[in-house]
DNA sequence: TATAATTGACTGACGTATTAGTCAATGAAA
DNA sequence: TTTCATTGACTAATACGTCAGTCAATTATA
């Protein structure tokens, strides 16, 4: 037994909405926007139905809020790469492996993604929310070091316009976990993937390149 | 007007499921297992609820009488490759040309990954089919494929247990016209898709390998 | 060909179950 | 004693699945 702290009234008061965005995400997670009872929301967090509503307006403002609430900043983790020094392919790699440890490794962002590919159509400001908070800012800073590295030499010259290419092994495996979560495909040893990773992002495939 | 050429009972009758399996699709894909009414898809066809359960037990059956219906062989696809001549190098990138049509491009194969990773929750057996119709054989044969060019010289060595990575880009493309559907992403020009990942693939990102 | 009998695909109202959202009552903390 | 977070029974609405009945298409008969 953990020893409970006693909690004033007020704690209780302030506490609730996160336990229940907290719970909100489970269930969404787990059965969908239509899928999921209110009811069983209120459950996990212990108290009912009632509750929920006295916090949330609607089902609908709900999944909005838990939405919110889970989509951290992810600017923070860009503004960490504003202070990496090195050249373009040292940073490029260090942002990369950012990339993977925040998007396929953590599985509140995976199931993030989930949801806004099953209930994108739902929420349509979902996805715009969506577009403008990761996708965007990641696609920017990635075709930032390419024509960094291609200035500096670093880099052949590569089309820019799809430098979503670089980015979609990360993508990829965050997709495949979100199918088959460990139980048809394994986790990929994460050292391991990332060294694959870069040096064929850096070298390809062929011995002699033409 | 189209011309109506008059339909014998027996051949509405046949057709029936398939008008069904269709409509099902449609409106599966635009809310999802839970958030369908079954009406909704008997509208669609023009009939009543009724007739749908006539075909149909449930809806769960239907919904993966739906999946199988669209799931259309993917060995096929593979077994085209078969006949492919020429280095592993073209082999390859016929293959993931071909690849790129099948899933990225084509909107059933898309739609049919939302399901799967919307739904699969409360589908088991469609990961398992998934896993064993699409992403096994796939993986499998960009395997193959990447041990001979190894053997012939023409590629380096690579670790083969993540070749996940080559194919990469395909499923990315596909994950993103789900999200965005045209709206915020433009859809890319096939060509000059291609030929960036392929470059890219094939040549690396430096400009001088190390 | 014309008419009657039969079939069976389809209907749509209904039973049952589920669930979003409400609100007057409650009881524990302050 | 007062306050107010919480309750839980209730309403209204929705949707799955059923089935006795209908009527148009088909077949048999005159």
């Amino acid at each position: 037994m953990a020893v409970q702290k006693k909690i004033t009234r007020a704690e209780q008061k302030a506490l609730r909405p996160i336990q229940i965005l907290d719970a909100a995400f489970e269930e969404f997670v787990r059965s969908g926007f239509t899928g999921t009872r209110v009811e069983d929301i209120a459950d996990r967090v212990g108290v009912t139905k009632g509750t929920v509503y006295v916090y949330f307006e609607t089902k609908e403002k709900l999944f909005e809020a838990m939405i919110n609430h889970f989509s951290v900043p992810f600017h923070e983790l860009l503004g960490i790469t504003e202070g990496l020094s090195g050249n373009a392919t040292d940073r490029l790699l260090s942002i990369l492996g950012l990339l993977y440890e925040q998007i396929a490794e953590d599985r509140t962002t995976r199931e993030l993604t989930r949801l806004v590919i099953a209930e994108g159509h739902r929420f349509p400001d979902l996805i715009d929310r969506h577009h403008d908070q990761f996708i965007e800012p990641i696609i920017a800073k990635v075709d930032a070091l390419i024509l960094e590295g291609v200035a500096s030499g670093e880099f052949r010259e590569i089309p820019v316009e799809f430098s979503e290419i670089v980015v979609a092994p990360i993508l990829t495996t965050t997709v495949l976990r979100l199918i088959f979560d460990d139980r048809r495909v394994p986790t990929p040893n994460k050292e391991a993937f990332l060294r694959a990773y870069f040096d064929l992002l850096l070298n390809g495939l062929l011995a002699k390149p033409h």
